[in-house]
DNA sequence: CCAACATAGGGGATATGTCAACTATTCCGG
DNA sequence: CCGGAATAGTTGACATATCCCCTATGTTGG
């Protein structure tokens, strides 16, 4: 086998501190929202996605693969949201297996109260502090990278390709 | 007040892929990690940090620190893996209100068996897809955010400054 | 039509993170 | 030398995430 190769310097400033950023700025953006408002940043997460559709619902499944969460956290959180009156789920009609979550009233009223600060802690915090050029090459990466685990994810997980004839 | 800014297409693009590539990117490398060793990424991160030092040990808010993380947190983490092995844990001797973690030699076992695969799953996922500016500007902006956080961090918590003189 | 298989979602067990006290020391000004 | 503030770390309760398996439906090739 190949030797190891180390990350150098450069390598490492730029790995290291973008894991340094993802905790920092994820726990300080948490925190404002906590200190604002009833709502947990998942929270925000799921009413922001739902407030975003035509109706304010969508398919259980649908809401899963915009947030990319996996379904199980998806119907835990879902499910606590509910009990807490912030979303409603029905069955879905047209899909006996499937669900349909809407906002509720209530729940309308907590994210319309939240968003104009948590939007300004963003600014603050990340988007007001760079450039454009430094917000086009950060989605660059980020879709370059989101795009190679989506390949690995593929390649690693669903279909559980036992040794066969897939491979290769 | 003045009017709430809402993100624009360019704003929108880059925060919602850095908030994606997060999670999907640490989930897949914790994946991995959990595939191919015994080791959580937590561990993992722990580990490195440790036996990066000089003797393998270092007090338990210096290791807070370099992670990033709280000290609660710390030591929840430090305690379970101490009771699998993978670090000790002592009374300091020059301040009796601390403790030193060190590697154990089971712990740098596991460490040794995992980095090489580790490593590389950086390198595929991240590090090699990504030209030497890219990440060089990703530093700087992360080192950026990183700054920005840290001074609200201050401003905000350690001596809770109530209403007083302080503020302005 | 039916036997596989795929998909949507639920739910428990367990691992981990966060918050808010709480203890034990150390530090520091007077 | 003392008393109050700061520091290091622990702990329990609770919130959240993940793993893995279970059920109920859909879907499809023969």
């Amino acid at each position: 086998m190949s030797e190891v190769r180390w990350l150098d310097e450069r390598e490492e400033r730029a790995w290291r501190s973008l894991q340094m950023m993802q905790m920092r700025l994820n726990a300080q953006l948490a925190r404002d929202l906590a200190a604002h408002s009833q709502l947990s940043y998942q929270d925000y997460m799921v009413l922001v996605a739902l407030t975003g559709q035509a109706e304010g619902r969508m398919r259980l499944f649908e809401l899963g693969h915009l947030l990319g969460w996996e379904k199980s956290r998806l119907s835990h959180q879902v499910t606590r949201m509910a009990e807490r009156g912030l979303v409603e789920k029905i069955k879905c009609p047209s899909d006996l297996r499937g669900a349909v979550v809407g906002v509720s009233a209530h729940g309308r009223d907590e994210i319309t109260a939240a968003a104009p600060g948590h939007l300004e802690a963003v600014r603050r915090l990340f988007i007001d502090l760079l450039a454009g050029e430094q917000l086009d090459t950060l989605a660059e990466v980020c879709e370059r990278v989101l795009a190679a685990v989506a390949d690995e994810e593929l390649r690693t997980c669903p279909p559980c390709n036992e040794g066969s004839a897939l491979a290769q």
